[in-house]
DNA sequence: AGCACGCCGACT
DNA sequence: GTCGGCGTGCTC
């Protein structure tokens, strides 16, 4: 050990993009300091852990200012290839090293208190057998020997030894019940056959498809498999983050979060329907784990697998132009055909149904037929709730949130209460259903539009001797989750199911006749560019739900999409099943306005107490950049709009659009704004205006 | 971010 | 007289 006084820079999870420095005390700590050391150390008054990210011989803060470091973590280190991608995550995103860091590891290792404990802790050895029970469960077992010649034909491709770097980039384009499950885990089999090699594979939110789970435990029987994703106890994630990290699990199957684990032996990445929106962080930093996964590959030079029935544009045109390999699988596996898609019109008065104008005569018809046959009819609404809104009929009243600028939705009792409610799905608020309009005392409040729980009432009406079974993030908080419901769906006992986009996710049915969604259109009154791109790839995924069928011999499904707009591009594309159709005309779109990909943007949010002051706040950010010189030709900085919600649990938002067509440029003005705005805030609040701002890279809801 | 310190309004 | 509002500054 070394003699002289050592000092450690130690990041923590605070808004402060500097380092701290600490003295180190290798007698009193028994080691040496190292980089990717988890520590504890007192900072302020409290007890907090941190990384080191330096160690020095000597500290430019004063000595008499400086603390020691309090204890180590009984983890190993956080090691290089680790450490490269959070400080690139950190830069890239605009957030604190530390901010970035500390959040990805379990809560459980975060209590400096408990370290002693798990230090003394035996290693679990008896895991595995655990497994086993789980794995006689083997419904969806597919060899090698079962894959039809197009999967074949992927598995061979993703084998082959390209190169020398290690890093490939690949698309697997393949429509719903093509198969695609079947070859990446095929290929992470033939990975896995390495002693001690690690794969990581990202799912979107999963904690309703234990399906996928159960497939993999059934797949790799003799893999220690850890677990990190939301559905997960905190405690077992915790464990599942350790076995990771220590090289103890082979399959390492999680969320976005899964991204930033510690996997020493990681030889393969595999991300499942990467389009999906859920691989974005919404909160505090802000990463695209898609893309730090994409980036983790690059720099560790491992292949990456990019999974999807409608890629994101992004990815396909990558694919197009040859940055990423591109494999399609275009025949459905198991012998189940494509539905045939209706397009219901909403606005020809002959489809009008009596019990709701939510229905069609179409889609009653449809449902019936199925009911006759014995099928299940899925319906989509994707609305929450009793009633959008309640009005009254004498007055103008609304129901509108006191701390946001939306609307309260009606829920009636059962669903989120025992009694009949108001929710604003915004903040969170619920109150009471007023008797009286609150404005003019008028008795009769009107439910104003139709949610699931009013769909699942017209359907009872409809149809009285189905079984009605609504699923929806109300619904199944009452049962013990989702997964009980959809129980009930696979044993049969159910003939409709209501519900939100909830049910079209990942999940499997075995004897759906009827898809239909309801208010297609609702989603396309978006003022984000990406709304049909998004809307598109959940009817494909709706669409995938109804031709699933086991049964070769069982005539596929039928899926209903009502709208009021048939010949907008969206649904034409989505009848003819073309999904490459549809992104080409997406991506001429695109071209055309200069959006992404063909641009790069950042967001800046910023709210405070009043619309004014916060868009005032942007407008004076603008203009300093402006005068400042740090706008470069082609960079576009708009104008400050207020957010299409302006209003949420009190305090009232805008934000500030920046589109660039060049990557590099964007980042270095994202950085000086980061470096302005610090300049006169505290964390990330203005000193002055008192105003909360954040910075945003690639936004995906603009 | 969290927290302490510090200087001005309506309460026991 | 004081409890407490939040503006300001600091944390190694």
């Amino acid at each position: 050990m070394k003699a002289s006084p050592l000092f450690v820079q130690i990041v923590l999870d605070k808004p402060l993009a500097q380092g701290f420095d600490y003295i180190w005390d290798s007698q009193k700590l028994g080691a040496d300091p190292v980089i990717g050391q988890i520590v504890s150390v007192p900072f302020g008054n409290s007890i907090n852990i941190g990384v080191i990210v330096k160690v020095n011989t000597h500290s430019g803060i004063e000595q008499s200012k400086l603390k020691a470091v309090l204890g180590l973590a009984p983890l190993p280190l956080l090691d290089s290839a680790l450490l490269s991608l959070m400080n690139f995550a950190s830069q890239y995103y605009i957030h604190s090293l530390g901010e970035t860091i500390i959040p990805s590891i379990p809560q459980m290792w975060r209590k400096p208190e408990r370290w002693e404990k798990l230090r003394l802790a035996k290693p679990s050895t008896d895991k595995k057998s655990k497994q086993n029970d789980l794995a006689s469960d083997s419904e969806q077992l597919i060899g090698v020997a079962q894959l039809n010649p197009e999967q074949k034909n992927a598995l061979d491709i993703l084998l082959q030894k390209k190169g020398s770097g290690g890093f490939r980039a690949i698309l697997l384009q393949g429509q719903t019940g093509s198969g695609k499950t079947a070859v990446f885990l095929n290929w992470l089999a033939s990975v896995l056959q390495e002693k001690n090699s690690q794969v990581l594979l990202l799912v979107p939110e999963i904690n309703l498809t234990p399906q996928l789970e159960r497939r993999i435990r059934a797949y790799f029987p003799d893999k220690k498999i850890a677990l990190l994703h939301s559905g997960v106890s905190e405690k077992q994630r915790g464990i599942s983050w350790h076995e990771a990290m220590i090289g103890d699990a082979q399959i390492i199957l999680g969320t976005r979060l899964a991204v930033l684990t510690p996997m020493p032996n990681l030889r393969a990445i595999v991300v499942d329907e990467e389009h999906d929106p859920s691989y974005k962080q919404q909160e505090g930093t802000r990463y695209s784990a898609r893309d730090l996964a994409i980036w983790r590959a690059h720099d560790q030079g491992l292949p990456i697998l990019l999974a999807s029935a409608t890629p994101s544009l992004e990815t396909w045109m990558a694919a197009k132009v040859g940055r990423y390999e591109h494999i399609r699988l275009d025949s459905r596996a198991q012998g189940a055909s494509l539905p045939k898609v209706h397009l219901v019109n909403t606005q020809d008065p002959q489809n009008r149904s009596s019990h709701s104008p939510l229905f069609t005569k179409i889609v009653e018809g449809a449902i019936t037929k199925c009911l006759s046959e014995k099928k299940q009819s899925l319906i989509l609404i994707n609305r929450r709730g009793y009633a959008p809104v309640i009005s009254c009929s004498a007055c103008s009243w609304m129901s509108k949130c006191a701390q946001c600028s939306s609307c309260m939705v009606m829920h009636k009792a059962g669903a989120l209460s025992k009694k009949t409610v108001l929710s604003c799905h915004h903040c969170g608020l619920v109150k009471p259903m007023p008797n009286f309009c609150p404005d003019c005392g008028n008795a009769d409040l009107k439910p104003v539009g139709q949610g699931t729980q009013k769909i699942e009432d017209v359907i009872e009406g409809a149809w009285p001797q189905a079984t009605v079974l609504r699923v929806d993030t109300d619904s199944s908080r009452r049962s013990k989750g989702a997964e009980e419901l959809f129980q009930k769906i696979h044993e049969g006992d159910v003939d409709i199911v209501v519900g939100t986009q909830m049910i079209a996710k990942g999940h499997d049915y075995q004897n759906i006749g009827t898809v239909a969604v309801l208010d297609a259109d609702s989603r396309l009154y978006s003022q984000d560019f990406r709304a049909a791109e998004r809307l598109f790839a959940q009817l494909i995924q709706v669409a995938g739900r109804a031709g699933r069928s086991k049964q070769h011999y069982q005539a596929s499904g039928d899926i209903y999409i009502e709208t009021q707009h048939p010949d907008a591009a969206v649904f034409q594309y989505l009848l003819r099943h073309d999904v490459d159709g549809f992104l080409s005309f997406t991506a001429k779109e695109r071209e055309e306005s200069g959006l992404p990909p063909f641009s790069y943007q950042g967001l800046i949010h910023a709210e405070g107490k009043s619309i004014a002051k916060a868009i005032q706040f942007l407008s004076d950010l603008k203009s300093q950049l402006t005068e400042r010189g740090l706008v470069h030709k082609g960079v576009k900085i708009y104008d400050p709009v207020p957010k299409t919600i302006m209003r949420v649990a009190g305090s009232e938002r805008a934000q500030l659009l920046i589109e660039s067509n060049s990557r590099k440029h964007l980042q270095e003005l994202l950085e000086s704004i980061d470096h302005l705005l610090r300049q006169d805030s505290q964390g990330r609040i203005s000193k002055a205006s008192r105003i909360r701002w954040l910075i945003e890279r690639d936004p995906i809801a603009i």
